[in-house]
DNA sequence: GACTCTATCTCGGTA
DNA sequence: TACCGAGGTAGAGTC
């Protein structure tokens, strides 16, 4: 199996996991006819021998979506949207991944004085969150129907430079534990 | 990607190694069109969406004949008859996998007094490897041409059973060591 | 970019 | 059969 990006994998008929040989991208191969040479730039080689020839397919897949994972900053935020009293208290979910032109605002809250609260949710909390932020609350002002908005950075850790920078724009800081947001969540969110 | 064991890989297009998601055999997959569903005696379920089908292919391997590895005992073997005098002084290779009706002999040699020398190579000496070099000598004597034939019992490790075991049918015991072993091979059988 | 840590790890070896 | 350790580990996250 050649693949896109070059890599070379001999894989037998069973044994999901693992091909018997392989060499990693990037590399060069050279069809001899019966015998194909794949060489890195480490030096090594991979030859394969080809005494059969029963099918050869290409084709073109283009860019590769990739695989978003669960039970990370998606799983955090979802936490957050069930619970947001936790962030502070009053505060009421009025929607999960607002839209925006510029993309979604992961929380969008009503607080106790019925005020609009966009927050970012990040793992760890750093300078380009806190950017990230600052262009949704620019985007929400533009959208009359909502008010003034109020901005919150949410994370587990909040770097030091990424606070001082939110604190300046007027942005409440909060760090979240997750493992005890996870004991508080509904039954239905919990994974055991 | 279903191999004849059953087994599921479902490969991006680019990076060999490791598929994005896979479930190993014994599992289950039922085709449902648009989506298969892969199962387990687990419990567990993969479940693969069909966006677009651009080829389906099937072929039958037949039985997987599998790696043989180098650098393991046939390794050894080879760098110990390139150097036979590393087992004992005087040592002259008659040669390498002498053939008897029971197997062959992984080295047969000639001594100092010119007495015939059958010698077992494992990596691990362990009491089937002095069995097995019982019966190669014993089948040895029957070939009245050779004359007497003594045992060696070669390996990286002896057992202290097998030696004791070893050296009460008078077979010599020697440890030797791989990798002085490969520095003191003739180039030719040298990887580096 | 270097370093650290995890993995449905895989795979081989040994008790 | 279970446990332990290495891997061309790969791959993701962190500094």
């Amino acid at each position: 199996m050649v693949k896109a990006d070059g890599c070379v994998a001999i894989h037998a008929d069973g044994g999901a996991y693992k091909p018997l040989n392989w060499m990693n991208s990037p590399n060069t191969l050279t069809d001899n006819g019966d015998h194909w040479v794949v060489t890195n730039p480490k030096g090594e080689t991979l030859t394969i021998n080809l005494a059969e020839v029963l099918d050869e397919v290409s084709h073109e897949f283009g860019e590769d979506p990739g695989l978003t994972k669960d039970g990370v900053e998606a799983h955090l935020q979802e936490l957050l949207a069930a619970s947001p009293e936790v962030m502070e208290d009053g505060l009421r979910l009025v929607r999960r991944e607002y839209p925006t032109a510029i993309g979604p605002v992961d929380l969008v809250c009503r607080d106790a004085d019925d005020g609009v609260v966009a927050i970012e949710v990040k793992r760890r909390g750093e300078i380009d969150g806190v950017e990230q932020l600052s262009r949704y609350i620019e985007r929400l002002h533009l959208d009359s129907s909502l008010g003034d908005v109020r901005g919150m950075f949410v994370a587990q850790v909040i770097k030091p430079q990424a606070r001082v920078l939110a604190e300046s724009r007027g942005y409440r800081c909060v760090e979240v534990d997750y493992d005890a947001l996870r004991g508080l969540a509904p039954d239905e969110l919990r994974l055991f």
